[in-house]
DNA sequence: ACGTCATGTTAAGGAATTGTTAAGACTTTT
DNA sequence: AAAAGTCTTAACAATTCCTTAACATGACGT
């Protein structure tokens, strides 16, 4: 069954937050809103909306910068951004950023059009393949059904162990420093480094010593 | 999203153009042909390619001269660029210029050789963002999973061994004086002079005494 | 060949990082 | 409400790493 699509809007200025808001739920659309880009990662994290309609221009964090710390966090390797921009001249220095948007909408905007776009935006990511699960060598793990299974055997981790070996998992051999850690596995408390120990100690005692690497003054990886 | 990578072959010699073009056609890459820097230049700005093979020999403007031109086109910034060499003697007089070249590729060109190491690197940069790798002959170092790779070899350095290193590796050949490295190695500290001799030492414990060369009066140069 | 100066080498103490354990607060299940 | 499980932290242990001093070696100029 589909549900609902979630969408996030980040902009600044109040007034198009609720002119987008009101053409989207008209439509059907779950709205979440955001007015700078801490707030929208913040939003983004917590309930990983499909896409992101983000303005470029905003005070502090700008859209771009956003856009590049969206791209960091792995919940969202399935969410659809959308760059709002005051005009279409913008374009050229926007691509140039490349920060890997993936789509572009120019102000002022149109709803009808506004709502086709998103549409088609949407069908194609529904047809996007999703990836919750990976599998290495004979570790297998999956984000949905929250399986772990060495070779045969399957093996239970609480939900932070679990969350945390996943996210390990996602970028096999990458370092992963402990800021890293805390930013893409806790949503947003600050927690003190031996936390961290602590739950790769628990997830080593389950999984034997071979899979979690330690760079001492680095971080932590998945081992290959 | 995904499509596929787009690479540029520059070299003044037909025969490579057609050879490379050919084999990586038939892997899935979209690929475009220059036989000059000029022509290069033209191409990179409108087509953004996601890597440039460039030939270091080439009439008129050479690779070098052709690279820092590349350099500073800014939307270029996550192109890889690798240099295809006659002979690996010529290193010397490339890392010289420090025009910033990716990573280094030795004539004659062994074509499965050649592919798979074009498909490791576009494979790492599909992400968009750079890699933090280098590999010069047969030493491989990537600052992402911490690793450093003598052919198969795996070896493990400290922390600031491998910062050092690695450092030395960002522009082969150059010489690096113990003030920058201390500038660019260590965060603040001030250490003295053997505390770097130490290090340098304890890396050619570990990978032989062929690859880091000491400049008497001056510094230390990653040897090629 | 000799003295000088820069670098190589070694070992050791201290610094820094991570491992480990247990306990308390908090949540969820029964 | 009790029980079981989870998360976080503090405290300490264990380990690795960094830095330094002291001396050895080697290169270079005269």
């Amino acid at each position: 069954m589909i549900s609902s699509p979630k969408v996030l809007l980040v902009d600044d200025e109040e007034d198009i937050l609720e002119f987008l808001s009101y053409n989207l739920l008209k439509s059907g659309y779950i709205v979440y809103t955001a007015s700078n880009g801490i707030e929208a990662l913040k939003i983004a994290k917590k309930h990983v909306p499909n896409l992101i309609l983000l303005d470029v221009m905003m005070p502090e964090m700008d859209g771009m910068e956003t856009c590049q710390k969206l791209k960091e966090i792995s919940i969202l390797d399935d969410t659809y951004i959308v760059f709002l921009t005051a005009r279409s001249e913008e374009y050229s220095e926007l691509a140039g950023f490349s920060v890997g948007a993936d789509d572009y909408i120019t102000k002022p905007i149109k709803p009808k059009l506004l709502i086709s776009r998103i549409e088609a935006i949407l069908r194609r990511s529904g047809s996007r393949k999703k990836n919750n699960e990976i599998s290495i060598e004979n570790i297998y793990i999956n984000k949905d059904t929250h399986q772990l299974k060495l070779s045969d055997l399957e093996i239970v981790l609480a939900k932070k162990e679990f969350n945390l070996l996943y996210y390990l998992m996602t970028i096999p051999g990458k370092v992963f420093t402990r800021e890293e850690i805390i930013l893409n596995v806790w949503d947003d408390a600050f927690v003190g480094d031996r936390t961290i120990d602590v739950h790769i100690r628990k997830i080593r005692e389950k999984i034997g010593d071979n899979y979690i690497k330690t760079i001492k003054g680095v971080g932590y990886k998945f081992n290959i």
